[in-house]
DNA sequence: GCTTGACTTGAAGTGCACTCTAACTTTCAG
DNA sequence: CTGAAAGTTAGAGTGCACTTCAAGTCAAGC
């Protein structure tokens, strides 16, 4: 079970800046690490998992600080299962809504292009006579 | 033809700040307004039309940087039609790529909502027991 | 023993998109 | 004539999410 690794391989595996893993830890979003002989911190596969589950969160929207609410419920156990899961719920709707607003405006902008497009070729049409 | 109206008023129809519609003068998202005799903002109709296609594009993710861009070729004429469509072109690739990125976390999200439903369950049986 | 590279910390700096402040003028109702 | 409400400007301040800097420790290779 030697799977512990130093933040520069969460960095690496997780696309963020080491700086980046530090900070999050910093602002509450990573529980403060295991810490190797020498001070280094060290991470588990569990800790990659949270991370990659706190990216996702964030992918979406979710601001750090609400992240960081998450990550304390979580640290609290199973006592905050259902807060956790209001919490995501929550989310889930806002997510919904934000992809019907983007799917609104992708139609929009379709539409748009469209009349781009037949302006385009009425000015081809002009050039070529 | 009176439809001219003041940056309050265009404030109110759009739900920026005065503040904000000012700033997006000074970046160059909004053309230099047209101004009355005592020196005060009058926009018209088409004003109102390109601020409420800005928004669309900065509620999508277009940063006011590149929605600049994409003004001063607007400005330019029917001679950037062709330019003009290429902007709108990669920000609707770039818009459907986010579309698919939010609804596969969205999916992700209603998997662990399912494993955490589960979870409920099964505590509330043991408290009931 | 020295260099290189990875790690440590706290603090300052960056970029974006506003937001607010200060000092001012103009317009209008009472 | 006064006071409120709206407008003007330049410039400073804010919040978020990093990013960079400064100054250091520690382990391995030459």
């Amino acid at each position: 079970m030697n799977d512990l690794i130093t933040v520069g391989e969460l960095s690496r595996l997780t696309g963020l800046s080491t700086h980046a893993i530090r900070f999050y830890e910093a602002k509450g979003v990573l529980r403060p690490a295991n810490r190797a002989p020498n001070g280094h911190r060290r991470y588990n596969q569990a800790d990659v998992q949270w991370l990659e589950f706190v990216l996702r969160l964030k992918s979406t929207g979710m601001p750090l600080a609400e992240i960081r609410d998450y990550a304390e419920q979580r640290a609290a156990g199973d006592i905050s299962l259902v807060t956790r899961m209001h919490m995501l719920e929550q989310h889930q709707d806002r997510l919904t809504t934000r992809i019907a607003e983007l799917a609104a405006c992708a139609q929009l902008l379709d539409e748009k292009m469209r009349t781009y497009r037949k302006a385009i070729l009425a000015q081809q049409r002009k050039a070529a006579k």
